[in-house]
DNA sequence: TCGTCATGAGAGAGCGCTCTCGCACGTGCT
DNA sequence: AGCACGTGCGAGAGCGCTCTCTCATGACGA
């Protein structure tokens, strides 16, 4: 093997001369397709092996117009540009890739990272997409009111939402079943004897806050208990902190509440505390993710897990499938 | 636009027939060549408006030999295939994926994420990153005895390290400053008081260990105290806990702790509780990293912080750089 | 025996781009 | 006037692959 600088790596001919059959051939071996004598498609083989062949995707990918590469879009509300990124650093973000590397590695195919946090890369993000030939998109949009799934059925992108896109669209996702978290939450308070219960919820222009004030309605009703206060967050910390203070001066003694996210909840207990109130001892807080913020209280905050890294997985596992099948009409699996 | 299903995008010949020019003259335009008449070049940018033309990533990177993007790729121990990788819930990565797509978003240039967790994926990286066209590696490896960077730097591919190769290589890399961070750790130990000091460092074979334990030692030698017990942890929880665990036995008086890394702090804190030691009452607990980690306790473990975002975002710099310049040696910068 | 058809393999045309080469033109020198 | 030279542009050859089209071969029924 001489190995002078820049040797250019094995082609298909190299291996085709090796092997003593013409390029088309081998190609079949290597796309494995049907109607190819046993004995020649032993002889490629051997022949790919003795020069190392690998395939140059560049090459492959201006014919087929695929490059069996997908992305993993991660779309923030418009940001300043000074103060960093934080979606990343919640775990979150971490169990989703953990999910999503679990499928797609093991197939061998590499998710490529964006950020799409203004305007401008959201417009330029489906022409980027298409000049690059990615096959399809995770999307993980915590933008409420996000444009970026529609463009990208528009544009025909294959894609798969983490969690349900808040203008509904003809496009896959996946998310949990929040009734049956709400509905947990719920039970746990009850059962543990809270009497004036009360709920800081979500914003309701985002299904996922919508969902968990609903559903926490209804399980209340179910344990007989048809009104239950609520006030609405944004889903922030500083949002928790502000809900909670409304939800104290409408209701003092409440005793129990369910928050819409975790990271509200972190505000919520904070402000509980600067009044005074002990927690979970005076009054009971449920969150809702699973998240880092959770695990910062002291003491850790009851929370509702959600099956991140299976639901990242799930997700993977989707769009490689409508990739497959673009014709497929979109689907949606809930945990 | 007649948009009929698969309609072609624009190319270059498009392109160049509407400015009524030739394809290179295009592509000189399109890549900024000297030597282009101004008013050709109004016509031909007036032409790629008109057209909404986007250059073929594909075809350029099958005739130029690069792709224009790098990969992101994190190395960890072999593991079961059942447990998920646990390196992307550490608030640690998402704190690099932070910084460097800080630098490299607005480059328009997107890391391809990639998870190397056995052998054979080791083995085969090289090849899948000729294969791919990848132009540079950043490469988070917490795997002490890694291969990789002497694996990638012996096939030319540009990479630049997070923390300093365990052998050494001749390749980038970003580090802390091991010995400013440990004085800090010393003073403030000393400052409060405590008398007797020890340290759980981290293996030896691992730099960031190795440095932390000596840098400590060095400046509690500083203060007059040339003699440090020291136990040595493996980085993780438990490891923590053992490690803590054999200290007491050691050392039962000790009161105050510099721990090499926060998981190991994590656990050191909990075993002194479970000894009916108060924290930081009774012992001060000094861990390094500023991770989770160091949250999740209570009240919070004070920690040496590292400036987590700027390494990263200096690393992509440093890559891009090299890719640039592949001839250049190596460099490293120490924060 | 001849024609028909399935089967396996090769030849060759691109995919969209870059880049070298050479041509035409204008400028400055002898 | 003649020659050298620089400058701006187009022609055309690939990059490594896929895929269609064509051809050779052998099996089979009429």
């Amino acid at each position: 093997m001489s190995d002078r600088l820049a040797t250019r790596p094995p082609t298909l001919d190299h291996v085709a001369q090796v092997a003593g059959v013409s390029r088309a051939t081998v190609s079949r071996v290597v796309n494995g397709a049907p109607n190819v004598d046993p004995g020649l498609q032993d002889l490629v083989r051997r022949a790919i092996e003795e020069t190392g062949y690998v395939p140059n995707r560049a090459a492959r990918s201006l014919v087929t117009r695929r490059t069996g590469s997908v992305a993993l879009v991660v779309s923030e509300p418009e940001r300043h540009a000074d103060d960093p990124a934080t979606v990343f650093t919640d775990p979150f973000f971490g169990r989703i890739v953990s999910g999503v590397l679990g499928v797609l590695g093991p197939r061998d195919v590499h998710p490529v990272l964006m950020l799409v946090d203004s305007g401008s890369v959201r417009a330029g993000l489906v022409n980027r997409l298409r000049q690059d030939h990615i096959d399809g998109v995770l999307l993980i949009s915590i933008y409420p009111d996000d444009t970026l799934p529609t463009l990208l059925t528009a544009a025909d992108v294959p894609t798969v939402l983490f969690s349900k896109p808040a203008r509904p669209a003809p496009v896959s996702y996946v998310d949990v079943a929040h009734r049956e978290g709400t509905k947990l939450a719920a039970d746990r308070l009850v059962d543990r004897g809270c009497a004036r219960i009360a709920t800081i919820a979500g914003p309701r222009d985002v299904p996922a806050g919508q969902e968990r004030l609903v559903g926490f309605q209804d399980a209340m009703a179910r344990h007989g208990r048809p009104f239950v206060a609520s006030v609405e967050g944004n889903f922030t910390q500083q949002g928790g902190e502000q809900a909670m203070e409304r939800l104290l001066a409408e209701q003092p003694d409440v005793d129990g509440i369910f928050v819409a996210n975790d990271l509200m909840a972190a505000g919520a207990v904070a402000v509980l505390r600067e009044h005074g109130r002990r927690v979970p001892d005076d009054v009971a807080v449920i969150g809702f993710d699973d998240s880092a913020a959770a695990r910062d209280c002291r003491p850790p905050l009851t929370t509702v897990r959600q099956p991140v890294e299976n639901m990242a997985a799930e997700m993977a596992r989707m769009l490689l499938d409508r990739i497959e099948r673009p014709d497929q009409p979109p689907a949606s699996v809930i945990f």
